[in-house]
DNA sequence: GATCCGTGGGC
DNA sequence: TGCCCAAGGAT
């Protein structure tokens, strides 16, 4: 087997002419802080940098350092990440800070290995930030760099079973020189030129050796499973409003939609949040009210599913426990839930 | 390996 | 409008 060639330093010269400058981001052969470079790696999983941006900002300004981060209230990071999604990460963002700081004083682990036993941190972030933050020559392969790669020598094997083949790849092609760089220069390049759809082969700096360029294949690549169509829901949720203007809401379990959000009860549309009759609207009404059904419904698109989510309303005081209700007007909520909150407010 | 887990932007 | 997708990880 012979190493595969490579244009590292096409690569490079694009960077140092085209390369954004991010928050997080440093430049060879200088490394940004470990716990910039971890937050932001976990805000980017499968998240687009300009969405990321606002939230890593207002993260560091709140918690400066990871130890501030760790004495953090689990719901005042759950509440800080609404709206980012995927809230698992926001969940294991703070079990890893109170990890780094309990055991490890404050300091990340410095490579692949003890990266990877952190909760939230798997084969590519733990890669990524040996290799950001640390400078070690690790292997990094997350989405983009896959694109490129899988063009470049025409990898026709369908993802996910690809990945070995690029990785071993990357491996061979990685640079002895300003290993913090490289795969966040091929990050930015596979996000600005090397892209999904319409890649810009015709200005590409790679094109006199990529494979899939020669073969008139680049689109094609790389190859993915076909896609499941997804199923359509429904649910409903309640908005209880008592005369000091708070609402009735919950914590939600930490598996699941919505894990460990503050939520507005509801119903029918998980698994385990019982059965909803749309005939019987108020049946599964988290308690006895004068329920009314507000005059519009939600529309919600999750990664695996579709809802239409109707939404009653009432107001009623001394429902549930106490400790439940919370005033809605500064709480950070997701998505679907600020979408309800914006159906009902307009109508109690 | 397959499934679950959010969201917003581009086309 | 509907579909595609994005710096993945956990189970």
């Amino acid at each position: 087997m012979t190493i595969a060639s490579f244009p590292v330093t096409a690569i490079f010269d694009w960077y140092d002419r085209h390369g954004r400058s991010l928050p997080w981001r440093r430049r060879w052969p200088e490394l940004a802080p470990a716990y910039h470079v971890w937050l932001s790696e976990i805000m980017l999983q499968q998240t687009v940098v300009a969405t990321v941006i606002p939230y890593f900002l207002d993260f560091t300004r709140r918690w400066p350092e990871i130890c501030d981060l760790a004495a953090a209230g689990q719901d005042e990071v759950m509440a800080a990440w609404a709206g980012l999604g995927y809230y698992a990460r926001a969940r294991n963002l703070h079990r890893a800070a109170g990890i780094v700081c309990a055991e490890h004083e404050g300091r990340f682990p410095a490579d692949v290995e003890g990266l990877r036993r952190l909760p939230g941190i798997g084969p590519y972030t733990a890669g990524a930030i040996a290799a950001i933050a640390f400078g070690r020559h690790s292997t990094v392969v997350d989405g983009n760099i896959e694109r490129v790669l899988a063009r470049y020598f025409a990898i026709t094997t369908p993802l996910p079973a690809a990945k070995a083949e690029i990785g071993a790849r990357y491996d061979e092609i990685l640079p002895s020189e300003r290993p913090s760089d490289f795969p966040q220069a091929l990050m930015d390049f596979a996000n600005a030129v090397c892209t999904p759809r319409n890649p810009g082969c015709g200005a590409c700096p790679l094109a006199g050796g990529c494979a899939a360029r020669r073969a008139g294949t680049a689109e094609a690549l790389p190859v993915k499973a076909p896609k499941k169509t997804k199923p359509q829901r429904r649910g409903i949720a309640f908005v209880a409003i008592d005369s000091r203007g708070r609402t009735f809401m919950e914590t939600r379990a930490e598996r699941g939609m919505l894990g460990g959000m503050l939520a507005f009860p509801s119903a029918g549309w998980t698994p385990d949040d019982g059965v909803y009759d749309p005939e019987n609207p108020f049946a599964s009404a988290p308690f006895g009210a004068d329920w009314r059904m507000a005059g519009e419904t939600v529309s919600h698109v999750f990664t695996h599913f579709s809802l239409t989510m109707d939404v009653a309303l009432a107001e009623h005081d001394g429902a549930g426990p106490p400790e439940n209700w919370h005033p809605v007007r500064p709480a950070r909520l997701p998505t679907l839930m600020r979408k309800v909150w914006t159906v009902a407010r307009r109508q109690l």
